[in-house]
DNA sequence: TCTAGCACTCTGTGTTCCCGAGTGCCAAGT
DNA sequence: ACTTGGCACTCGGGAACACAGAGTGCTAGA
């Protein structure tokens, strides 16, 4: 149904259509791509494509359009991954390396991708349950509080101040410091709840009421945080873009951390680092965007996701291209600290 | 020159332009608010009122706009703030307490001063400097490698991950711990470079090469910090306002720390907690915007501002009341933790 | 199966026209 | 001296209209 001719067809239209922002016809078509054949012969091959539902036109006699299935067709089997020149893989490599903690390192990446693509960014943080624990620290503030501060080997810290149930001496606090150290020291985040589920009973009896507190808040910081912190940058950039929808509901969204959420959305491939693209109406909640997304985080050490946001006409192979660097280069650094 | 009723006159027009959006006629004028004259009279009022610069007219032939000038005489003379109803006063309570770190408690104040206001508003992270030294920890990583955490009173945590120049034992690392720590407990920030600078003197000869290291990057964390962090929200109300200037560069300018550091400014009263309203052409950053900011913090100790960012064409008063109350509650909230 | 030609259908733009809101000014009234 | 009613004037914005241009679908011929 869909011979190569027509492939080359649609492949043209996308491209034309996201380069000039119009309706693209059958005339400028067949001059701008070489395509060896007749404006009326493009035209059948326009007709069989919009029969099919790739492409669609705003009104009669006006050019083409490509449908969010036109889209799909063309990022899946039309186009190739464009890769980044060197000059911006140097300049990638660089702003990145002069990052001076976690939430740096996120920063600079969300502004990064943000420029890099001309779309909205966003970055998840990285999620605590694959990161192991590096240090846990108590600080006695006055008799009655403490507070813990969690480090994990991504660079992250998590800090809470605990309300005591009655006064601890700080030798005691000392102590329950190091054994909690040497009970989680090195250990995956996701295994703290079981490794310290026995542990009260191994403290002497009067230390058990602030222990157990101490490990409830402990255990809370670890479920709250999970997955939560998205940040984003470049919303300047849709200034001059127009969705479907509404700039402000795009701007809401990107201010609701629960939608930003669900719109990197999981990895729909087996392989965590693989791309994906969500087109227009495959966006179960932004319509009339498009979203590129990945995986990022050493091997099989997958620690959050980023991606960008932008209408559905955009440049896919190169947007597409940006994000696979730029998780790869932030995966190296987060390996690396 | 400016008597009674003209002042009058342009207090309906500031008050009718910013509540329908088009520029007010006289005839309008003197039905809506009872200023008991005929439209004729209060023509000639505008004449006088647009002689002096207060007001303008988009064309001939239009009704009158106020001018930057005009809001500022509004809002110097002619209104007073609005103080926020019992419930809004109650949402903002209930909805700050429930922070749970001082990230969380700027989060939430950003995002209530938005919804409030239907603004974007700012909100500048508490400043180091007039902080105290709560806790500072070091912790080993490996034999080279030690992370240093700084806990200031208002529960902002400063970490930095330090290469050391050469293997240190960790009860070195203890001890050095045990001296700033005796060192700095409860110090201001600012003092802190006073008072480590003797510090290395006073250890074992072979400890210092490693503890100038840290002390340069404790130094390095606190200028580097300083006043430097700084969070927006309610993007999405700028969707439907309409600037002098472009809504892209307005995006851009909320994405720069460095200009939303300068729109929020300084303080131009004596009294930090004082509101300071820079409006339209006044603002030297980003022509067009009014900003409507105030200190907060407790008393004596102001830790730094917020406010919100919107068009000239904005409701002072209640903006005003809101930013107000905002930077009340939020300095209770820090004072008390 | 492709191509050329042709009639048809739209949108967008430019033009004209007109209505109405609002003004400025003047002369009369208080 | 200020206020008021009247009146002519200006200008923006919307409606009606025509028109050019781009693009299409269809049909007949290569």
């Amino acid at each position: 149904m869909l011979d190569d001719r027509k492939l080359a067809v649609l492949r043209a239209i996308v491209e034309d259509y996201v380069s000039t922002n119009e309706p693209v016809g059958s005339k400028a078509l067949a001059e701008r791509h070489n395509l060896k054949v007749s404006p009326a012969t493009v035209r059948n091959d326009m007709a069989a494509l919009e029969e099919e539902g790739y492409i669609t036109q705003p009104h009669t006699s006006a050019g083409r359009v490509p449908t969010d299935k036109g889209y799909r067709l063309f990022v899946d089997r039309l186009s190739q991954i464009k890769p980044l020149s060197a000059a911006e893989r140097r300049a990638i490599e660089t702003f990145l390396a002069g990052a001076v903690d976690l939430d740096d390192v996120v920063t600079r990446t969300v502004r990064l991708l943000a420029q890099l693509t001309r779309q909205v960014a966003v970055v998840q943080y990285p999620t605590l349950t694959r990161s192991t624990v590096r240090h846990v620290e108590l600080v006695p503030l006055n008799e009655r509080r403490v507070m813990l501060v969690l480090i994990t080997n991504t660079g992250r810290v998590e800090q809470r101040v605990i309300e005591l149930p009655e006064e601890v001496e700080d030798t005691r606090i000392a102590h329950l410091r190091a054994v909690l150290n040497s009970c989680l020291d090195g250990c995956g985040l996701s295994s703290v709840p079981e490794l310290v589920s026995d542990l009260p009973e191994r403290l002497p009896v009067e230390d058990r009421p602030a222990a157990a507190t101490i490990l409830s808040v402990l255990l809370e910081t670890l479920v709250e945080r999970h997955d939560e912190k998205i940040v984003f940058a470049g919303a300047a950039n849709l200034a001059g873009a127009d969705f479907s929808i509404g700039l402000r509901d795009v701007l809401e969204a990107l201010e609701e951390q629960v939608v930003l959420m669900r719109l990197l959305g999981e990895t729909t491939s087996d392989i965590p680092s693989a791309l994906t693209v969500r087109i227009g109406s495959e966006n179960p909640y932004l319509r009339g965007t498009s979203v590129v997304a990945t995986g990022y985080g050493s091997g099989d050490n997958q620690l959050a996701r980023l991606g960008v946001l932008g209408p559905t006409r955009m440049d896919y192979p190169v947007t597409m291209g940006a994000v696979r660097a730029v998780a790869r280069y932030v995966s190296q650094i987060l390996a690396a600290s």
